[in-house]
RNA sequence: GGCGGCAUACCCAAGUGGUAAGGGAGCGGUCUGCAAAACCGUUAUUCACCGGUUCGAAUCCGGUUGCCGCCUCCA
């Protein structure tokens, strides 16, 4: 069984053979630090942490880069506005994206390198395109030759005569080609800038990602990942500049993921049609987002929702209640583990479906990262085990029984963690669901619990008739009741 | 205009030529004071449409229709 990855460039999906064997080295194209993440960013950071997590599992040494642009236009239209300087602006955003991104249980990379720490790097860069004639100064800014590149357009699968008779390029009297992209661009008074052969100024967007890949992972490395929308013509630039200048492949294997969309259109800033993370989090739990994410495959679009979200919440509460209940009703008493036949002989499916989970799991990811199907095999493993132990109706399970109801819950968990799901208690996820529903509402606890004790009496009392009219009032504040021999439970939804 | 992608049940969705995973919703039943939750049963002879290749196609090839994306900042 070999990792296979589908690779932008050749269109196809090849068998993962990393430069080094055992080592995988990851770059993926941050964001921009002007403003808030929405939903967009959120899949992308998801969707490479899940990639992250299960290199690793499957025993790769991985050093994963994701670089922060902190300096651009739009970050220093936005101090203009706000009447302060670029650097506020990037450290606030890079402050506010950790927080999203630690909400949404998205791993550190190994290096989060700025753009203006690696202006060096990329000076450098700059210099070799000129030396080799393939980089040509015009006023105060460097422009890459596209025409000096032969295979420019091979990632994107267009010619430059393709992209010529588009003719949606803007006219630069600068340029030599249309198409060129500006590797330096000169500083107008008063706007940030770093000294440079060619005058103050500061870099092009596409040279930096060349040069922090270049820097920390060497002029060849094995994944460069991002937006679908980032392959051209940002990843071909790259492309372009980083083996016209070091003359050796960039890249293996480039992946890129799907949209976000609303209503069937892709979710950007420029249409409006975006939800920011955080905006997002005051009413969904954040492991909901994640499962909402990656039950999609990563290339596809995925069409968020409220009703999209909340289906994907009631698939996340019952997959924690089942292992909720795995750990109340069957619990470690110690002693050796059973033998293989005594589980077996407890429930035969129960004991199959768990026992194959790990090839299951790692079939379907190794498949270009298939965590639909992944999340589909935990199902069937829930499910499974859900019925083992409403078979045993309110008894606690024993012996053998405990032992494979716990095994296949602990089973599930370690999977689930491979994808980020289900790092937390099923207590603390109750909790947190809770909580959040609260406050969306705007209910007091306390008002909860009250009503609760009033309808506990009223049953006691057997005046159903009154118990019932505070269900009643308590479904409508959008609380619902459960009640278990250990008493009543509740869940705002 | 150029290049690319997608179309699977009521909804979401996997499906890597060998006879349609999984989730949500609905309906019937079990349980319950009644509910809720959970469980059991049930919901695609069929994969947009038309041809072709093959013993065999949702999967491969050609065409048609519809939707989407990139070609400008964009995850």
């Amino acid at each position: 069984m070999t990792l296979t990855v589908y690779n932008t460039l050749t269109k196809k999906r090849e068998s993962f053979q990393p430069l080094e064997p055992g080592k995988v080295r990851l770059y993926v194209c941050g964001v921009t630090v002007y403003d808030l993440c929405h939903v967009g960013h959120a899949r992308s950071a998801i969707v490479f942490d899940v990639i992250y997590r299960y290199l690793k599992y499957r025993g790769y040494q991985v050093t994963y880069v994701r670089n922060f642009t902190d300096i651009d236009d739009k970050i220093i239209k936005r101090a203009n506005e706000e009447g302060t300087d670029y650097r506020t602006i990037a450290d606030r955003y890079i402050a506010a994206f950790h927080e999203d991104m630690d909400a949404l249980d998205v791993l550190r990379p190994d290096l989060e390198p700025l753009a203006t720490d690696n202006i060096d790097q990329m000076i450098h860069i700059i210099r070799r395109l000129e030396e080799k004639g393939i980089a040509y100064q015009a006023g105060s800014d460097v422009y890459f030759s596209v025409e000096k590149f032969p295979e420019y357009g091979k990632l994107s699968g267009r010619s430059l005569e393709d992209m010529m008779a588009g003719a949606r390029v803007e006219v630069d009297p600068n340029k030599k080609n249309p198409l060129d992209f500006v590797l330096w661009k000169g500083s107008k008074p008063g706007e940030p800038a770093w000294d440079s052969p060619w005058g103050p100024g500061r870099p092009g967007w596409h040279i930096e990602c060349s040069a922090m890949g270049n820097r920390f992972l060497g002029p060849t490395f094995d994944v460069h990942g991002g937006g679908k929308d980032l392959i051209f013509p940002h990843h071909e630039n790259e492309i372009a500049q980083s083996e016209a200048a070091f003359g050796v492949p960039f890249v293996r294997y480039w992946v890129h993921n799907g949209f976000v969309n609303i209503n069937n259109e892709k979710m950007s800033k420029s249409l409006g049609n975006f939800f920011t993370i955080r905006d997002i989090l005051k009413s969904v739990h954040p492991e909901t987002l994640r499962l909402f994410v990656i039950s999609k495959h990563y290339r596809s679009p995925v069409d968020f929702s409220d009703e999209a979200l909340a289906e994907t919440e009631r698939a996340l509460v019952r997959l924690y209640a089942t292992l909720e209940d795995a750990d109340r009703r069957a619990p470690d008493t110690g002693g050796d583990p059973p033998h293989e036949k005594a589980l077996m002989a407890q429930d035969k499916d129960l004991f199959e479906k768990s026992r194959n989970l790990p090839d299951h799991f790692r079939d379907a990811m190794d498949n270009d990262f298939n965590t639909a199907q992944a999340i589909g095999h935990l199902f069937e493993v829930q499910r499974a085990l859900q019925r083992f132990l409403d078979s045993f109706g309110r008894k606690k399970l024993k012996g053998p029984a405990a032992f494979l109801a716990r095994q296949a819950a602990e089973t599930i968990q370690e999977h689930a963690k491979v994808l980020g799901l289900i790092t937390r208690t099923p207590e603390a996820f109750s909790r947190q669901i809770r909580q959040i529903k609260i406050r969306e509402k705007g209910l007091s606890e306390a008002q909860v619990h009250d009503l609760i004790a009033k309808r506990d009496q009223a049953r006691k009392a057997k005046d159903f008739a009154e118990a019932d009219r505070i269900r009643d009032q308590l479904t409508a504040m959008g609380v619902q009741l459960e009640d278990t021999p250990e008493g009543t439970r509740w869940r705002v939804h």
